[in-house]
Formats: structure tokens, sequence, C-alpha cells
DNA sequence: TTGTACGCGTTATCAC
DNA sequence: GTGATAACGCGTACAA
């Protein structure tokens, strides 16, 4: 089978007897050609079977109407939510989004955001490897007025837009929460401290800590390398042998806290009872564990539609410096079974017959 | 700040006193260039700071080296780690990979391949939208000799390549699984039977029903919209309410396969000793579930790096005709604790006492 | 092994 | 309101 001619604004002008360019500002609806005539020419390019050429256009505008997105992994709840909100906001605006994968490599960032640059995306979303350091990457797009949208993990330095919850505010709360429930020694599963999210929700720890008279204990900080299943288990073990374990955990992702619970309950230890734990994001787990974990709430989707937003605004207003901007979204307590002791009290009072 | 010039391959050209035709030769390895050429064109290319416009090399050959593709929604485990897979094969090959999401719905589905053809992909991914029964907006791929790949959810008529897992093995072992932990009236959570994976899930349910020997109940299959946790739970609660309720559930995704445990849980039912289930896909959540949800395996990631890989050989191989190939990739049944009533035998046995 | 010349499909600019 | 022309950056047939 052969391949099919296609269809250019060339065999639309010979069929309906006008000048390329004519074809071409009826197809944009550009202003100086009359409605009949656009009519006229849309009607017979979609009976043509005519489709734009988007590389013809990209390449006479030097700018493809698609946003990059680099990541560090599709396949995690926060990410594919973000890139969800983002691929529906760029798309109702007639744009296609590119996705790449970092896998928290520094050098794949690198290779990434090149490959983003040379498919001349206008605008390019972020959320930070782990291992990332070094921002002479982006500058490329800075340098050519590509909008760069940092998202959750954001650099502390660099100017740029920047999308993130409020994670020191976060952290507070969820740690004000358990002391609210009676807890005296509280831990804390932190994230790798170069990276802005871990560092403030460990912050907001500290200081609701010590603004309810509370000590801030070393031994109950417990660093992680990747908030992972294995290191939650293994780093509860180790909290629990202590020879006094902490009665309350605040951990800054959602599959350590589950973790903790499900250690916690393999060597029968009373969540939230003897230990209360909360977690972070409010991934589909949380609420399938038993007890449900409480958790905070990480507005995801909108995380990525506001950030394709601005890129769109950007391209629409057409800045010419370098600017600034930082959305703060807000995050929401959710407060289920594996912190809420007044619940728990109530039904172990309740049911003094065992329920398997 | 005003926006730095691009360097293209014409100020190479100059810089190095050469034509523009030996720099694109050099830069794509062209076995005519001698080595010694080529590493200095490189290195020029490197320091000066050169990067290649992808859209004027696909204008010119008509074709971006990107991969489209076209599913129901992103965030959901499967999706996203199908998309992973692709993502990581397409960028180890050089490609890009565009996302577009139907929503499940028919409309999307056609816009979004009209978009992702105007970005002439070099091939396309597709997992049927939920309600497309119409194929005719994939042949403007093959007319033009890009290969379209449908993965899991696959049409039944269309010759081009497909990538799907068995669906009637799995929901035959599923079934038998349960009937060999003794099931005698075994449910079945039915999804849109239009789609083939759900089709063929449940006539390995039903074949397994009859070689063993036991009735198929039209009672005791359910046919879902959208399998999701809140018709999971209200269609086991019809079940439950039987005058003759059922001792299993095969249900056709772990989503409405967790609710069920849950809902089971809270009237007291006891999984897997009144009520044995299995699911289907082996998302994050039926292993944190309790008691852990026995499923079938679905290799998403794997999936998605032959659904790429099908695309890069088709462009490497340049086939001239429409073929069919069909992968069928294995699945792998998990056996946890929902359907494993010899484990929860001998658990009951040894622990008399009470657990909590 | 390298250079010349052209065209891919589109759109911006200038002219009428 | 419409047309002619050039240019975007690259790859390749043909020539040398």
């Amino acid at each position: 089978m052969s391949i099919k001619k296609e269809i250019t604004i060339y065999d639309l002008a010979k069929e309906l007897n006008y000048s390329p360019s004519t074809i071409s500002r009826a197809l944009n609806d550009h202003k100086s050609i009359s409605k009949k005539t656009v009519q006229r020419i849309k009607n017979a390019a979609e009976e043509m079977g005519y489709r734009p050429n988007t590389l013809a256009a990209g390449l006479r505008n030097n700018k493809s109407k698609t946003i990059g997105i680099s990541i560090s992994r599709i396949n995690r709840p926060f990410m594919s939510s973000l890139i969800s909100g983002i691929e529906e906001a760029a798309r109702n605006a007639g744009y296609n989004v590119i996705i790449s994968q970092s896998d928290d490599k520094y050098k794949n960032e690198l290779s990434n955001t090149k490959a983003l640059y040379d498919s001349r995306i206008s605008g390019l979303i972020v959320s930070l490897s782990m291992e990332t350091s070094d921002y002479k990457h982006f500058n490329q797009f800075i340098d050519q007025g590509i909008p760069v949208v940092f998202v959750d993990r954001v650099p502390a330095s660099l100017n740029s837009y920047k999308v993130v919850i409020d994670n020191y505010s976060a952290g507070y709360s969820a740690t004000k929460h358990l002391i609210e429930q009676g807890c005296k020694r509280i831990a804390h599963f932190a994230g790798a401290q170069h990276r802005n999210v871990y560092e403030e929700r460990k912050k907001g720890y500290v200081d609701a800590l010590k603004e309810h008279g509370l000590p801030v204990e070393k031994e109950l900080i417990k660093y992680f390398k990747t908030l992972s299943f294995e290191e939650g288990r293994k780093t509860t073990a180790k909290l629990m042998a202590l020879p006094n374990p902490p009665d309350g955990i605040f951990s800054a992702n959602d599959t350590a806290a589950v973790s903790a619970i499900i250690y916690a309950k393999s060597m029968g230890i009373k969540v939230p009872e003897d230990l209360a734990i909360i977690g972070f994001n409010d991934d589909p787990i949380s609420s399938i564990v038993d007890p449900a974990l409480s958790t905070v709430s990480h507005p995801a989707a909108k995380m990525g539609e506001i950030s394709a937003k601005r890129i769109l605004e950007h391209s629409r207003a057409n800045y010419d410096k370098t600017i600034s901007e930082v959305t703060i979204l807000n995050t929401e307590l959710i407060i289920r079974d594996s912190s809420n002791r007044a619940k728990a009290l109530l039904k172990s009072k309740k049911s003094r017959q065992p329920k398997t």
C-alpha cells in the first residue's frame, strides 16, 4: 500500500483559487480575512482532509506549541496527578505535552532538558531530581526567553516561576496535630535535606515541638534516602527498639508512614494508642491501610494546572525579562484513624469483646 | 535581557570553513565523513553551544522523532507504569514522548489523535477509551505508514500491532484458584464487555466454573460501569445480602476488589474464610489492604517498553504494508491473604487468643 | 570526501 | 482583503 499524499495549504490554494497566504490566514482566523472566506476555506480544508503541519509552523515561529516536563518518575501518585493536571490545561489551550523522567539522576535531567530544548518547547515544567544541585542546564531556556516553572521540588536560588505548597506550615500542622493527640515523643521521617520540600517539612516539625515546649531530640529525627517502604520498616524497627521509643511519627511521605503502621501492627504496637502516625501526600494507599493513615493532602493536579497556565500566560504576555513569581498552594490536614486517639478510645470502650 | 542568537549549522560551517552539508553529515555520523572531521565538527558544535533544531529536521524528513500516546488517564497505577516504560525505551533511542488523555471519552480520543498526527509523530501507542467503538481516526496514521500500537485495551478487528496480556487465561487461573480454595459460589465483578480485556476475563471466569462443574449464575455476575471503589462497595453489599451469598469474588480490577474487602470487614464477614477475594492489576493498594489482596500482576512497564520498541523497529525496517502482529505477555497470579484459606486456617489455630 | 542547490510547509512582511 | 516573496534550519540528490 502506497502512502497517501498529504494536503498542504498550497493544495487548498489551488483548489479554491486563493493564494497560500490567504489560506494560512484564514486557517488562523486572521482578522483581515472576511468571515465568509474563512468559512469557505475551513470547510474545504475539512473536506479535503487538510491537516496542519505543526513542524513547519514551529520552524517558522521558532517555537512549537508544546510544554516540556522533567520529573523524577511518572509512576508515582503525586507525579502522575501532576502531569494529568498539566496535560489537561495544556491540551485545552491547544498545546502538546512532552514528558521526560530523570529517575532522580542529575545526568538524566541534564540530557532530558537538552532534548526538550531541541524540540523548541514553549515552556518547561520541572520537579527537580533528587541529585540536582547545579542549575545551569536551565539557563539555555531562560536565555531564550522560554519560561521555566519549578514545581514542588524547586531550587532555592534561581529566579523563575515556582509553584509550591507551604511545606513548613504543613509540617508544623501535622506535628501540632500529633501533640494535640497527646504525643510527647514525636519522631520524624525526614527526606534529603537539600530538597526544599523535605527541609521545610522538618523545620515545621522542629518549630512545632519547640513552640509546644517539647524537646527536639536528634535520635528521633531519621534521615531517609528515598523514603521507601523498606526504609520505613527498618527505621521504625530501630525507633521502637529504643529504650525510650517514640509515641508519634510524622513522616515526610505516605509510603514510609504506611510501612510504619504495618510494622507496628505486626509487633502488636497499637496505632494510634501507642504510636500515632501521620504521613504526607494523601496517596491512595493512605486511605486503604488499616488503621487509615492521617496525612497532608497535596493538590497535585491543581499544581500541574497552575504550572501549565504560567507558561501559557507567559507566551501570551511575552514577558521580556526574567521574573520570579512564586505560587503557594494550600494543603489540607486529613485526620484519619492512625492519629485519632479520641476516636480510638471511644471504639475500645464500645467493643469490650475482641473483634478479630 | 535580549534573546541570545541560536547557533545553526551555518554558523558552524562558517566558523570551520566547511559547507553546511558537511556539518550536517558529520553531526549525523554519516559514513562518508572522515572520523577526524566528524570529531572536529562535533567538538566545535559542543563548544559553540550548537543545539539541533528538531523541528527543522522533522519538517525535512516529514517525521519527528516522537512517539504519541493516547490513553484514558495518566494518574492510574497501570497507566503511569505503562507510560513510564514507553518513555524509558523511547528516550534511550532518542525519541520524545507526547502524552494525551482521553478521559475515556471518544470525542477526546478523536481530537487528541488529530493533534498527535499534526505533530508528525513516528508512531502512536493507544489504549482505547471506554467509549470508543469506531476506529476510523486511526486510518490517518495507517494511510501514512505510521505504526499504531494498541496496548491492553485493543480493538477486535483492526489490523495493527497489538500488545496485550492473556486476559482469558488470567481470568481462568484466578477463578480456578478460588475454586481450589474451596469456593462454590464465585461472583465476578465484570467491566464493560465491549472492551476486550473485560470480556476475556469474564470468559475465563465462566469457563473455569464450567470445567470444574460449577454452575454459572447470572445473579453472581455483576457488570460495572467503571469498577470504582464506590461501585465495588455497593455491589458487594447487594451480593452479600442475597439469600444465598457468594463465598468468593473475582474482580476485574483491584480497586473494586479492595473495596469488597473493606466492606466485608466492616460487616464482620471473614476474608478469606467466608469470602475469598481476588483482584486484577497488582496496584499498590492491593498489598497494603488487610488482608492483602490476591491479584493478577500485569506487566505494565514491560508492555510499554515493548510497544515503544514496535514503533522503533517499524521505523528502522520501514515496513511497506499494514501488518498485524500481536504480542501476548504473561501474567502472574499473586496469592496473598485475601484468598489463602489454608494460611488463614493455620493462623486461627495458632492464635486462640484474640490478637487485635 | 566535500560542496551546491533545493525543498520540506508554514507565516511574516511588504505591496497592492 | 488579498497576493508575492522570503525565510525558518536542516538533509539530500547530484555534482565535483
